[in-house]
DNA sequence: GCCGTTTTCGGCCCGACTGTTTTCAGTCG
């Protein structure tokens, strides 16, 4: 059984190969829509029949069919014999900026050139310029071009993206009039980004580029012109800055937000309509000139004049917004304000940063109604786990502390162990003493997969067992997640009564958006957690929010945003 | 390869930039 993230990567791969040889450009564009709808697909494609698949947009017979082999054996014969037909290393070269499909055959057909370290030798040799169609310039930048590929430089966190976007755009307001903000991957909120999109709307002779370029930040100068310029920045990730006419701001803002499906989709809904889009504006199709657009200075009359509702950044991913907009039915999606308490945090008793009344404190200046505040419990051992004794200590001083703390109901939570057999740390008379209790694994990562599926069901089906938290174990560009059978935990938790976490630190983000929307839709309660080990760390709930908003949750799927009485009723079920 | 209230064949989003060229191909977002 292949997952969906696994059958749109062999999808995805199948395109990059097909391009590589030559392919009809729309034949490789027919597999990248399948792989982007395939992601986002909310249930187990491998469990579709191939009727079920072709009723889905995107599939037709061949990509049925390839999907059900994958199912199957992991991958499919076309992409096989394709992928034995090419060179090896082809793939990699196109990772070279400048270099693509049409360049790397040419460069392997006339210098036998496979590989990034070929393409260095290569061009060092000066082979390259010698080349039809390639020169000195071209040379020199795919030279620079190799060595960038082979220092991969990864994309980074959201988070972290977004304190340097902050930074930058507060070192940048004040250079001139016009709002800066960010556009791209990091206002769609994606789990990591790939560069930094800026857009400043005005006139473009306010020599921002300039100030911009002259930032201390900037480690590179990579292009600058008098509309665009685009730096490498000292922490290693690029930043794109664009000054736009105040009268194209809505339109620029659409356009470099993304995602590339979403932006195709609006513009072949704009045909339909007989308009035109870009990131000028929109504009009726007799209207050649492109000299009276019908909207343009704000995303909202954009969307509108197509028959659209507003859709959010975070779901203009390309996956059925654009045809929930057209129905009216976009999810009211939450929003931070919505939000009123923490589940999961830890505190120094156990590898926390601050005591317990210091988490207090900032929970209470977070402005919210509760807080459940936690440790780790006894089987942890690195991390200092607590004893059920201790835990309950805590929560007697919790009660003591309550008085200092009138607006914020404080909750003792306690993320519990789940040992391998999938029982608890603490036993049942223990947890029930708890006002919450946050189960989670940290052992033993590597059982069958069935084991794992089979340890995590228990769990969530003990009654006193409130919530999973991050239920993958996966860490973002760093480890995959435990190997068990989602739609089985989920099954089980919706049956009986668990919530699934939304961890907020930056580094899990887990549950995912396309796991949080389908264990909402099988019927579970979806819980966010800053998961804070130092009172700083509150403020993970907008990253959490974020996942919550990508997932296309509102208020009623999410138990932050009950009320203390709602909450104690949801707790006592 | 997918898709269709004008179509089962002939379409398929749009513009900028760069470098190589004398009008355009390739790449990128």
């Amino acid at each position: 059984m292949a997952t969906n993230a696994a059958i749109a990567d062999r999808l995805r791969a199948m395109a990059a190969l097909l391009e590589l040889d030559g392919a009809n450009p729309f034949r490789v564009r027919a597999y990248e829509k399948a792989a982007q709808f395939a992601e986002g697909y909310p249930e187990e494609l491998s469990s579709l029949s191939r009727e079920q698949l072709t009723a889905l947009p995107h599939f037709g017979p061949s990509m049925a069919a390839h999907i059900t082999e994958i199912a199957q054996k992991d991958t499919f014969g076309e992409y096989e014999a394709l992928k034995k037909k090419l060179p090896p290393g082809l793939v990699e070269l196109v990772r070279v900026q400048n270099l693509g499909p049409k360049r790397a055959r040419l460069l392997h057909k006339n210098l036998g050139i496979d590989s990034v370290e070929k393409l260095k030798a290569a061009a060092l040799a000066g082979k390259i310029r010698e080349l039809k169609g390639f020169g000195e310039k071209l040379e020199t930048s795919l030279l620079s071009g190799a060595q960038t590929a082979q220092n991969a430089s990864t994309r980074m966190l959201w988070w972290e993206a977004s304190l340097i976007a902050r930074d930058i755009i507060s070192k940048l307001e004040g250079a001139r009039a016009g709002g800066l903000e960010p556009a791209g991957s990091l206002r769609r909120g994606r789990e990591t980004v790939g560069d930094i999109d800026l857009l400043c709307s005005g006139a473009a002779d306010g020599g921002i580029i300039e100030r911009f370029t002259a930032l201390p930040d900037v480690a590179r100068i990579i292009g600058a012109g008098k509309t665009k310029a685009s730096v490498l920045l000292n922490s290693g990730i690029q930043c794109d800055l664009r000054v736009i006419p105040e009268s194209s701001r809505g339109a620029a803002l659409l356009y470099f937000t993304g995602s590339k499906e979403h932006n195709v989709l609006l513009r072949e809904l704009a045909l339909s309509k007989g308009y035109s889009l870009n990131e000028y504006g929109l504009f009726r199709t007799q209207d050649k000139e492109h000299s009276k657009p019908v909207a343009g200075r704000a995303e909202e009359e954009i969307y509108a004049k197509l028959g659209l509702q507003y859709i959010p950044p975070e779901l203009r991913e390309g996956g059925g917004e654009i045809d929930a907009a057209a129905k009216n039915s976009l999810p009211d999606l939450l929003t931070e304000s919505d939000v009123r308490g923490d589940f999961h945090s830890h505190t120094s008793e156990s590898d926390g940063a601050d005591s317990l009344e210091e988490m207090a404190r900032a929970a209470a200046a977070a402005g919210w109604e509760w807080a459940a505040i936690g440790d780790h419990t006894k089987s942890l051992g690195v991390a200092h786990g607590l004893t059920a004794d201790r835990a309950l200590a805590g929560k007697a001083a919790l009660g003591r502390l309550q008085p200092k703390f009138p607006h914020t109901r404080l909750l003792r939570s306690m993320e519990v162990d789940i040992l391998k057999d999938g029982s608890l740390d603490f036993t049942d008379e223990e947890l029930s003493q708890l006002d919450v209790a946050v189960a989670s694994v940290h052992s033993a990562f590597r059982m069958p997969q069935s084991d794992m599926t089979q340890r995590i069901v228990k769990a969530v089906s003990n009654p006193n067992v409130d919530i999973l938290a991050h239920p993958t174990g996966g860490l973002i560009g760093r480890r995959a997640g435990y190997t068990f059978d989602l739609e089985k935990v989920f099954a089980a938790a919706a049956a009986n009564g668990a919530a699934l976490e939304i961890n907020g630190q930056p580094e899990r983000q887990d549950l995912n958006p396309v796991s949080a929307r389908r264990a909402r839709d099988m019927g579970a309660k979806i819980a966010l957690s800053t998961d804070a080990h130092s009172r700083t760390q509150y403020r993970y709930m907008k990253q959490a929010v974020i996942v919550a908003r990508r997932a296309w949750l509102e208020k009623k799927d999410v138990l932050n945003c009950c009320s203390c009485k709602e909450l104690e009723k949801w707790l006592n079920r």
